[in-house]
DNA sequence: CAGTATCCGGTGCGATACTG
DNA sequence: CAGTATCGCACCGGATACTG
């Protein structure tokens, strides 16, 4: 396959990184997958500055990936903590791949999270498979070619 | 779970990103899963300027993702094309969840790239799976807890 | 506690030109 | 064809201070 002459203009994972490129965004997406919520919680543990995270979370908000809901603590006025809609709950299967990737080959110690099923306690990781259902493949088993929505480049 | 007192510094997810989340890494090495190899090829392609790609190019060889292989086509001087290492060819989950996602939330047309299983052709995608085989999981079947690495927060 | 406003410094990036 | 060298600007991000 000769991928020279098609554009990639409409390719999901460079309009995916316009979304969640942006430095500091999968961090914060990391934090509300963990359940931290709160802004001060996020900025402590985050240790970027103050309008950083208020940015990025309200690109994240205008992105359809995180929404903000009030809540009231009793003695204290109305707040707002962030959660994930379900556009965000559905980038899982990134955070999950990169932090598999990250642990096994960018992190010096072991690992500081572990994610299991809920269920049977078990280790989760992120595999591919095909439609028709054959087992586990690696990148050298799949192919890829134009989609339906493949353009010419122009230039 | 509370994870206020824990530190995120030998997070996986941070250190991955260190690698692969500068502007254009990703880019490139959609390239390379995708065959394009050539300096060139890769520049038409991404629209990076030629500055920027040979330094991503150079640091993500640095960090073992890429290699340089020598080639000669003939009548023409020696020449190099990049190439995946193994670590590299380990990004596939990575690229393949965000292409997903991208693809059904980031583009307006339809997907301009698709993956399909060599042998059979029917599409790829990643699934969350526990390792005891309970099937394809979502974020709600499963919960994060510190692991064997997790550190205090010292400050 | 949860932000916003302002300033300022570094640097990453593109444009351009040059070299093997 | 495959880079490297240089330059100048833009922008991003941290620090700080202020507000609801």
């Amino acid at each position: 396959m000769q991928w020279r002459e098609y554009s990639t203009s409409n390719c999901g994972i460079a309009r995916g990184l316009d979304v969640i490129g942006r430095p500091w965004a999968l961090m914060v997406i990391r934090e509300l997958f963990l359940g931290v919520r709160r802004f001060d919680d996020m900025l402590a543990r985050l240790g970027a500055s103050r309008p950083v995270l208020a940015a990025r979370l309200r690109e994240l908000v205008d992105d359809g990936i995180v929404r903000r809901v009030p809540y009231r603590e009793p003695g204290h006025r109305q707040r707002h903590e962030y959660r994930l809609t379900d556009k965000g709950l559905e980038l899982y299967p990134i955070l999950t791949a990169l932090r598999e990737w990250g642990d096994r080959h960018a992190i010096d110690s072991e690992p500081s999270v572990v994610i299991r099923h809920r269920d049977c306690g078990a280790a989760v990781s992120t595999v591919l498979r095909c439609a028709d259902g054959h087992g586990d493949l690696t990148v050298r088993d799949v192919r890829a070619e134009p989609g339906p929505g493949a353009r010419l480049r122009t230039a």
